[in-house]
This record gives structure tokens, sequence and C-alpha cells, in this order.
DNA sequence: TTCTTTGTTCCGGA
DNA sequence: GTCCGGAACAAAGA
């Protein structure tokens, strides 16, 4: 479930390998995706040169001469690279390596590097948007976006004008991506742990601190995990295939009947789901 | 067979 | 008109 952090250490990756390659072929295994690849994709793109890798939100953006390529990961896509130096060697290396099935890869692109970028899905819940003579208002997918975390519009008074008459609970509006876009529910669970504050907590109800601190907390814990290379719950990788860490410093997400990890508290962390996304939260020290 | 998982969209009710 | 949350959807593994 790949959220901010792991975009960007994918975007990262990407850009350091594969900036300014030239594709040479595109291979389409399975064109149904989240959206149906169209059949003049390949056609699209052979010769075009990678001229920029950028993110926005979990979106990712390969940008052409004139064209760019919009890219989300669902919830279990990956985007693998792998040197195609041995012929041989390659057409084994998809089997074995990584710990991802082939039968999962949907699109090949060799490039002219000598690299060849896999996407592999096992939900299928990904996709590839191609548009032609660009321009980023077009795209519905980035126009409702709202704030980036990092931007440092994203502040108190930003926040308080969006929750100015909104009745959501605290956990929705940290999800809802036209308000700030990137965070997914592993993070939001993260936040709200660090914060103090309880899930169902209504955003209207929330202290001048509390909306401080939870900024704060939002853009301490996207920059630690990016720094940690990502989470790798649920077999995220990065194109290396090499997981992330961050996982290891969860305090909530999926630490169902556990120990409050605060030394001084002595809550449990429960469960709970909200619109039908699991919840966890210690019930002593988040209010 | 049913449940779970995710981001996004759609729709009914307030 | 706007806001909110529940349901649906995509696919596959347990």
């Amino acid at each position: 479930m790949p959220e901010l952090p792991e975009i960007e250490i994918v975007k990262k990756s990407l850009y350091k390998m594969i900036n300014k390659a030239k594709i040479t072929d595109v291979i389409i295994k399975n064109k149904n995706l989240r959206y149906k690849i169209p059949n003049n994709f390949s056609r699209n793109l052979i010769g075009e040169k990678i001229l920029k890798i950028s993110r926005r939100s979990k979106y990712l953006i390969f940008h052409f001469e004139k064209k760019l390529v919009l890219v989300h990961l669902g919830m279990s896509g990956k985007l693998i690279l792998k040197k195609n130096n041995n012929k041989k060697l390659l057409k084994t290396s998809f089997y074995y390596d990584l710990n991802i099935l082939s039968k999962h890869n949907h699109i090949y692109f060799k490039l002219n590097n000598g690299f060849i970028l896999i996407y592999n899905d096992v939900r299928r819940f990904g996709f590839f948007k191609l548009y032609k003579n660009i321009n980023f208002d077009k795209i519905a997918f980035l126009k409702k976006l709202g704030l980036e975390p990092f931007n440092k519009l994203f502040n108190k008074s930003y926040f308080k004008k969006f929750i100015k008459n909104r009745k959501k609970n605290i956990k929705n509006l940290l999800m809802d991506q036209t308000f700030v876009s990137g965070l997914g529910n592993i993070y939001v669970n993260e936040v709200l742990f660090m914060s103090r504050i309880k899930p169902l907590k209504k955003c209207n109800c929330l202290t001048d601190y509390q909306i401080t601190n939870l900024i704060f907390n939002i853009k301490k814990i996207l920059k630690f995990s990016i720094y940690k290379g990502g989470s790798s719950i649920k077999n995220f990788k990065n194109t290396y295939g090499e997981s992330g860490k961050f996982q290891q410093f969860f305090y909530v997400y999926g630490k169902t009947n556990e120990k409050c990890s605060r030394i001084s508290c002595k809550g449990k962390i429960k469960k709970i789901t909200i619109s039908a996304r699991s919840s966890f939260y210690c019930d002593k020290c988040q209010i």
C-alpha cells in the first residue's frame, strides 16, 4: 500500500538510474489494470526520452517531450528495475529474483541504457495513463488534489480554514486527498498516535495546539519514513527490490491488543473500523 | 465461500 | 448546494 514516502523512494531511485534514458520497446503482458491500457500506448512511447520523473501525492509522473505518463501504484503495484546485460540471465531473473511472481509482471519498458523497467501488480489496482500536449490543469486526477504535506502553505491557518463548518472525524479528514494529499491509512494511524488524538475525534473540536502538533507530526513522520526507505508492509519494494525499514517504527498500525509503547501509558492498542478502513489507536493516551 | 486489503467514485440522507 | 459516510469497485490470497 504505497503512500507518499514509498512513491518518493521509487521516484528517487528511478530518477538516479533511468532519467534521460530512451524507451526502445514496451511489452504489455496484461492491459487490464485499474483502467485498460489503450492499444496505442506502446506506439506512443517507443522512441521517447524520459526528461524528468516527478511525484505529486501518490502519483508518479514520467515527463516526455510532448507527453507524460501518470502512474498510480494502487495497492500492490511495484516498479522494478532490472539490468539487461545478459540475455540468458534476464530470462530467468524474472522468475527467481525479488520474491515477486512473474505472472504479475504486466508491463516491460526496455530502455537504451541497459535497463528494463517492469511493472508488477498482484491486485492490478494500479494504472498508467498517457497524456499528450500536457496541461497539468487538465488532468482530473491531479486537479482536485489538496496541498502536499511538505508545502509551507500546509499550516495552521490553512487547516483551520478547511475545517470551518465541518464535522468530519480527524481520521477521515487526514485521509481526504483534497485536504492534504499523500497520506494513506498507515501514516494517518501513526500520525494520530504521535499526536495523542483518537481517530474519531471531530475535527472542529481540535485545539490550536493539537492542530499545530498534528501538522508538525505529519511532516516529521513522512520525512522519517522517506529517510528509512519507506515501509515494506504488504511487500513494498524499491526499484532495486529492497525493502524499506519504516515498518520497524510503527507504533499502532497492525498492533491490535499490544501494550501501548509509551512508557508511562498502561493503555492497549484497539482496532476499530472507520469508513471501512482499519484504525488502530491507544485507548488511554489518545483522547 | 467469505473476508480482507486500498484509493477513488458514486449516491442517498442530512 | 454542500457535507458526510456507506457502498461499490477493481483482483487475488488466505
